[in-house]
RNA sequence: GGCGCGUUCGUCUAGUGGCUUAGGACGCCGCCCUCUCAAGGCGGAGAUCACGGGUUCGAAUCCCGUACGCGCUACCA
């Protein structure tokens, strides 16, 4: 005898997109099945006809695929429960739809969507709950046999048997109780013969051997529609876990508008798919220790259901941009380089030819200084191109009356090297200051100003040695020419 | 309106009756390091634990009520 290994599903509609909260949901399917040793399948639910997206399922495929949650069974991949498009298995749904009329625990409709919305008005006027008035079962067997003779339209509904309770154990929110009363006739089938999500969901999680649905809070209020099919139907239940929601900055549910929603927003913003994952899994869960920094291997590791709490999150970006820069930062430098390579392609300075080794100077020196991998470059452009304008504030600050005297001095001085390292630039430097008898920030923030255009950034001396000994001289002629000592900096 | 869920620093969170003068992280501020900016180190401000009642020797932690927020209330998922 052996325990079962869990089995949990990703059960995405094909939108058009991966909505963040999707992803955090299929994170948590997955690292759940990776802790558990269990096993984790993705299935397509489209059953909605009217908001059939083309190319939808490849999107969302892709995205998965790129953060790196991989599925044990679903389209493309297979499994021993194909086929994992619920559009495929209407015939499946047709055959439970069945069952349950036969067991009078559902049954034909034929009412008008006029007749609904009235009842439904009306029931709001009274303050009551608004569902479904069972009329359609005053019908005797005769009548519906002769509507559907006739041929008119009609679903399939859910028989609730009424004066019950109905409990959902909840693995995160406990026991919720639901009474019978108040639990609608929900429509199992629809007109064009699709089933809704509610039928669909339980029929397929029965019968792909689904142990632990593990899904929004969203449904939660829908839930006890699902227990009553499993009891009639004769199913075991699985384990329900309802995860929080995420929200927006004023806690209502994450939606567009207030910021960007699809994970696919976030690939081309730049962010790391490390970084995604790590500061997803923190919304709604954390370790029960003090650790922040997370890879996905960590966190299959130390996840689990008992740690995921109740309330909402806020997504808060500032945090996501600091384990980007976290992540980022954890990178070995020849992986920053493709990154960089792929980055520099798609930027104004595509055609530039630039050495390996020359990148991996850049990365090395501005590695604790950017966030994103792109910043590689914005916010160094220097080492791509000529400075061709110089910072004001700067100049203001650190260009004074004798600069250009000093300047040129060390300017002399640097070209006498040969094959300079950084520690002749720097010797060079010295020895300048010494023989002008003046302090060593009198020459660097000059010349840094003359190198980058700017006052921020790397060592000089990395700045020295990166341009280079040519280039450096250059830029400093150059600096020197075009930087004029504005009024305020003369001396007295 | 009905039903359900939730409520600890601005945000993410720790906390499951005494260990708590409520801990950590992001962000913010300061100091150190230092040629600048970062990174790093150290420190600080920031939460009457939504509110009101109980229970208890003792409650952020248990119970009840209220408020507020959110979700659901479709032949959408």
């Amino acid at each position: 005898m052996s325990i079962i290994s869990p089995r949990v599903r990703f059960a995405p509609s094909p939108t058009g997109y991966l909505h963040i909260g999707g992803l955090r949901t299929a994170l948590f399917n997955y690292l759940f099945a990776k802790n558990q040793n269990g096993k984790i399948i993705l299935r397509i639910e489209d059953t909605d006809r009217k908001r059939f997206i083309e190319d939808a399922v490849a999107n969302l495929l892709k995205t998965l695929e790129w953060a790196g949650i991989y599925f044990d069974e679903g389209p493309e991949i297979g499994g021993e429960s194909e086929p994992y498009f619920q559009s495929q298995r209407l015939e499946i749904y047709k055959m439970y739809a069945d069952e349950l009329i036969n067991k009078g625990k559902a049954y034909y409709a034929f009412d008008t969507p006029e007749r609904l919305q009235q009842l439904r008005e009306q029931q709001q006027k009274l303050n009551q709950q608004t569902m479904y008035d069972k009329f359609a079962l005053t019908l005797s067997e005769d009548e519906v046999e002769r509507k559907m003779e006739n041929g008119e339209t009609y679903v399939v509904r859910l028989n609730v048997q009424p004066n019950e309770t109905i409990v959902v154990d909840d693995l995160i929110r406990g026991k919720v109780e639901f009474d019978t009363n108040i639990v609608d006739d929900q429509v199992l089938i629809k007109s064009d013969g699709f089933p809704t999500y509610h039928l669909a969901n339980v029929v397929d999680d029965h019968l792909m051997g689904i142990t632990h649905v593990i899904r929004g809070e969203e449904w939660l209020s829908s839930t006890p529609k699902h227990v009553l099919l499993y009891e009639y139907l004769g199913w075991e239940k699985p384990v329900f876990a309802h995860l929080p929601l995420l929200l927006n900055p004023d806690k209502s549910k994450l939606s567009k508008r207030q910021g960007d929603v699809a994970v696919e927003d976030y690939m081309k913003k730049g962010y790391l798919k490390e970084a995604l994952i790590n500061f997803v899994a923190l919304l709604g869960w954390n370790p029960g220790d003090e650790q922040e920094f997370f890879t996905m291997g960590e966190l299959a590791n130390k996840f689990s259901l008992e740690r995921v709490h109740k309330a909402g999150a806020v997504f808060n970006i500032e945090k996501l941009n600091w384990l980007n820069a976290e992540h980022l930062r954890s990178k070995p430098n020849d992986e920053l380089l493709l990154m960089l390579k792929d980055e520099l392609s798609k930027s104004y300075y595509k055609d530039k030819v630039l050495a390996d080794d020359y990148l991996l100077l850049i990365i090395e020196a501005m590695k604790p200084r950017v966030s994103f991998v792109n910043e590689f470059i914005t916010k160094c452009t220097y080492f791509y191109t000529e400075p061709t304008e110089y910072d004001e504030h700067v100049i203001k600050k650190r260009w004074k009356e004798d600069t250009p005297e000093q300047l040129t001095k060390l300017r002399d001085n640097i070209a006498q090297l040969d094959n300079p390292v950084k520690e002749d630039f720097e010797n060079a430097l010295t020895k300048t200051a010494e023989e002008l008898e003046i302090g060593k920030g009198k020459l660097i923030h000059p010349v840094r100003l003359a190198l980058s255009g700017i006052g921020t950034g790397p060592g000089v001396y990395d700045l020295l040695f990166i341009i280079g000994k040519d280039k450096s001289i250059g830029r400093i002629d150059r600096a020197l020419k075009i930087i004029t000592i504005p009024k305020t900096n003369v001396s007295e």
